[in-house]
DNA sequence: TCCAGAGATGAATCCACCC
DNA sequence: GGGGTGGATTCATCTCTGG
């Protein structure tokens, strides 16, 4: 459902206590107008974030809030996403409809993002505050997977305290006993969640779009199937439609008739991209093994991480053109490891190419493509820096 | 140098436009004493964070930092650690005191944890809000590695503006120009530093012990060698001991004497974790290919980092012994692989154990050992399921 | 019913020992 | 002896009990 109106008239639509999840992504005091065309740039799509003072902002939020409070059911709860320039007056706000006690989390949702260099650090990540109405709230513990430098085969042991109270491994005989498999550990308060890609087909055009997994999370901890997820500035709609998509039902508002038309349009076609960076991580694009990273610091090189002939740059000031590294692989014959850097390269203009080998006898050097390879055991950045980035060519 | 005292009279010990740095880590408003011993247990430590209001926090805090406030020079800066409890107070605070227009970040501490479930999510940052005394305020931008999931090869291309002012790639006839090597991104405002261990050498049995990494990071975006760095909270001088590391002057106050003693002891013998975590990241535990990681993926077993001779556990939430798998390498022979496994599985008492082979040519079973050797063609979470998992021993 | 304090808990990390 | 792996330690915790 949908409705184009200001949240704070929500009892005219919603029943007092039948909401099971408020998510709320309200205008962020930044005293700005956000435009943003879409894809075509046939609409623009605006909204306006400024305010007489902070005082107005607070109490036009604090009004809202209250409303939201009214609606949901004793077993809800409240996320509201803010970004930090107003975050401690939406907190404060919370505190006294909700009440300091029923603080649940701050939820650091954190993401890369490219951007110029400014003087300071680069802001990388928005705040999410989640509430519950009462104690007595409806969450799905979710669990992540163990860091990679947790000793796996301890936690499966079983432990007591032994007499002075220390913990122990429980033993027979020599041998510690096993408990069973465990679910992994309870999902933090720091999402690591990317940002919708400049590219996404996910993308609308509308201003401060979020990703739909950052939703999906919200939902699948709070709700279940049936259940009922209000957004009152629901904007193009993202919350609505990771609702859909997760069998929840909804209800939206907002005071821009363009974004309930755009929402609106979004729910009859819901499009979520299928990201690999989403389902897999960043991770998944690290194909390299310590061993090639490890060395690829030793010369002092660039890793490059989606590149099946270059693994990396080498790293020099003063040279204009990065020169493109590959280091042979033991399952690779040298012939094959060279055409797959000559491939990899063809399309640019690299001056240089430079092959590390393990079966390459001696250092040698093909002038006509500029291609050099040196063998493994011989490769250290002074020999690299002496034979290839002095001769600087511009 | 450090004083016993408290830093409301800190103007009696400092000039003026005096400091370049103020770091603290003040009460974080939990209304609970903190205690811990050190570590031969001779010593126990103690603070009190009970506060009669949240007004006398307020103020109490407020008050301080105006001291903060006059004692550091123009260029100078302030980082104010918090925790998520009072973090909006604290913000506020710093508005009056330093004005809303000199905020410059809200930086996310992140961490993994051990700690027991509870309803909810589990905690893993701290909040340390970052404001300059004026706009032109000291700082030396850092950068950190790009993202794997970045395109290296075309960051490395040289843009420029078309007419209608769209970016685009220069290129003389097919071949895109080639820039200098970039620095990296800036850093981000989230960082992810591991939390002091519980058994660090560098630990002292200090309530809320910061990790030196943290303070380090601090110290090199805002300081230079020879700056002075105040911490009127010092505790036991985590920030003092980097500053001294890093040869910039220090000055630390605090209430309690015994920390002063036990600050001015570290002063005298600096000890940080060498820590290969902390160097190399947590990746650099990962040693498994991407191929290893899907394969386990598709049998559905939890991976294994640090062992060379299990890959993983399988997952099933009926059996109560993990069972061990490993995966055979291309570089290793089918025996060697099954010697690897063994030798790791020797101490504990598992009752199966799993290889996956690419050279065994059929599904083999040794009953004495309760080995299990799958091809890896064959291998699949039906045919391992049905095979391994069915037949309970509890 | 509420609060204080005791008791249970669990995984991330460094360390030290062991081959 | 040096890399690998088992073990110990911790709680700006979390939960539960009892007065």
């Amino acid at each position: 459902m949908l409705i184009h109106d200001d949240c704070l008239n929500a009892l005219k639509h919603l029943q007092p206590s039948s909401v099971d999840l408020v998510y709320l992504d309200p205008p962020f005091f930044t005293q700005k107008k956000h435009k943003q065309r879409n894809r075509d740039n046939s609409e623009e799509y605006t909204f306006d974030d400024c305010w007489e003072s902070v005082d107005s902002y607070r109490h036009y939020i604090e009004d809202r809030l209250k409303v939201c409070h009214e609606v949901l059911r004793d077993s809800g709860s409240i996320f509201l996403h803010c970004d930090r320039t107003a975050s401690h007056y939406l907190r404060f706000a919370l505190d006294r409809v909700f009440g300091t006690s029923h603080f649940q989390s701050e939820i650091i949702w954190s993401f890369r993002r490219w951007s110029n260099a400014k003087k300071g650090l680069l802001n990388s990540h928005q705040v999410i505050f989640f509430y519950s109405k009462t104690d007595q709230f409806k969450f799905f513990q979710m669990y992540q997977s163990y860091s990679p430098a947790t000793n796996l085969d301890q936690i499966f042991q079983e432990r007591v305290r032994d007499k002075r109270g220390k913990s122990a491994y429980r033993k027979i005989g020599s041998k510690p006993i096993l408990i069973d498999t465990k679910k992994g550990v309870p999902l933090s308060d720091v999402w690591d969640i990317p940002y919708l890609n400049p590219k996404a087909k996910e993308r609308v055009g509308y201003p401060t779009q979020k990703p739909i997994a950052l939703l999906e999370r919200v939902l699948a901890l709070a709700t279940q199937e049936g259940d009922l997820v209000f957004d009152p500035f629901c904007g193009n709609g993202t919350t609505l439609v990771a609702a859909k998509l997760m069998k929840r039902r909804y209800f939206g508002m907002d005071l821009s008739s363009k974004a309930i038309q755009l929402a609106q349009h979004r729910l009859e076609n819901p499009v979520k991209t299928h990201s690999e960076l989403l389902q897999k991580g960043r991770d998944s694009f690290r194909n390299q093994s310590t061993d090639i990273a490890e060395f690829l610091q030793q010369i002092n090189a660039y890793p490059v991480q989606r590149n099946k002939g270059i693994d990396g740059f080498l790293k020099d000031g003063e040279r204009i053109k990065p020169i493109p590294v590959k280091i042979q692989r033991h399952e690779e014959s040298l012939d094959e490891a060279r055409k797959k850097l000559l491939r990899a390269c063809k399309s640019s203009d690299f001056d240089k190419k430079l092959l590390i080998s393990f079966e390459a006898p001696s250092l040698s050097c093909d002038l006509k493509h500029n291609f050099y390879v040196i063998p493994s055991v011989l490769a250290s950045y002074e020999l690299i820096s002496s034979t290839l980035l002095k001769g600087t060519s511009s």
